[in-house]
DNA sequence: CCTTCTATATTGACAGTGTCCATATTTACC
DNA sequence: GGTAAATATGGACACTGTCAATATAGAAGG
């Protein structure tokens, strides 16, 4: 029997995982998450309202889904922007991540939201937990090849404090708390790159900056 | 007449405003923000399903009247810590600051969670934006008192830096997204304290750090 | 005191949602 | 080919936010 019945539709999508992420994250990026409902995406693919619940039991299993697809964007943008650096143990492939990261906060950024939304995800899928391993595996390669461990602070600090500090500020611009009071140049230097001198900063050797 | 009818409540609440935002925070931190709704509150406190619309005309308005008492809380915590130090022209100033933010986000996360996401608030209502300008500029006055402007970073950039990672190593930890490859001790040092040695090391001259 | 106006609360309705259920179809495998 | 698993369907339930029309309370002024 033929697989499309009268209506036209198929009874077998056949290809609806993937292709709920992929509407799944457009709407996302157009309309914000509140608009990411599983009853949307099913309209939006002409199938049953009930009929995404093979592929993802409940609404945190779909986000954790997007999110996976969305953290291996990142991944792949900071791979990118690394190699087109050359030499992976630069100080500027530190640059690169965190050109790289900004960057896809900044056009996406109702992606980078629920990324780090842990909330509300599956925090325990470990789709997820391997994902930011690898992120924090690239940061820490960084760290040790700019400067490596100081009686100070440990790679680990530095790695830790580098994430907060980009992501604290990736958050507050997205979010828009960064707007009121705050202002787009300092001193002249875009804002980023003032954040990246100090970021810069924060992994030279303290002796070592005096000059 | 009188004010209560026969099933014992009365018509009037009377007091049903600041009831609603006593009971939004309490659900909110027992059982998450998606267990903040109107009609549950209106459940919880015997009025009509519709009677908060009075008060606040959207669920984002109410997340909006919850976020500026939570404001309003933190900014307490931090006067008061710093009170607490004696002369609010110190260093220790800054570690009062530091302390009662991260003390007031680990107390309550999820008010701490609700209050940064301004994509869910009324971003543009002028009591968030007051508000979050008096932490900024509270901020900023231990910019000026540790240091002061310096040839390489502005007072500014040290304070977005410094809030920046703060905030970005709450969310993250809060999220729980700081969990999986990450130590909660660093050398022997709680994270907290090498975090914050690291903060300390952002806001003193690059010149003076090195003995 | 009585009237009037405003603030507040009520009921009802509508569309949308997540999630479960029993059922139907298709695909894959033995 | 026949059987089991994967996938899709339609119905149902309880919940949500939001709007509209209505009712009551309190406050203000004659």
């Amino acid at each position: 029997m033929d697989t499309v019945n009268i209506e036209g539709r198929a009874y077998h999508h056949g290809d609806l995982k993937p292709s709920l992420l992929e509407v799944a994250l457009q709407v996302l990026d157009t309309e914000g998450l509140e608009a990411v409902s599983i009853r949307r995406l099913a309209r939006e693919l002409g199938v049953a309202h009930s009929a995404p619940a093979n592929h993802f039991a409940t609404r945190k299993d779909l986000l954790t889904g997007m999110a996976e697809v969305c953290f291996d964007e990142l991944s792949l943008a900071q791979q990118r922007a690394q190699d087109d650096v050359g030499c992976p143990r630069d100080e500027s492939a530190l640059k690169a991540l965190y050109r790289a990261t900004l960057n896809y906060g900044l056009c996406y950024p109702n992606r980078y939201r629920m990324m780090f939304r842990w909330g509300d995800l599956n925090a325990e899928d470990t789709g997820l937990q391997t994902r930011i391993e690898i992120l924090y595996r690239r940061l820490m390669q960084c760290m040790a090849s700019t400067g490596g461990d100081t009686p100070l602070f440990s790679n680990e600090t530095r790695a830790i404090a580098l994430w907060s500090m980009l992501h604290g500020y990736m958050v507050m611009r997205i979010e828009g708390t960064i707007q009121g009071g705050f202002h787009d140049e300092i001193n002249g230097m875009p804002r980023e790159e003032a954040l990246f001198a100090l970021l810069t900063h924060l992994t030279s050797e303290p002796t070592g900056f005096a000059g």
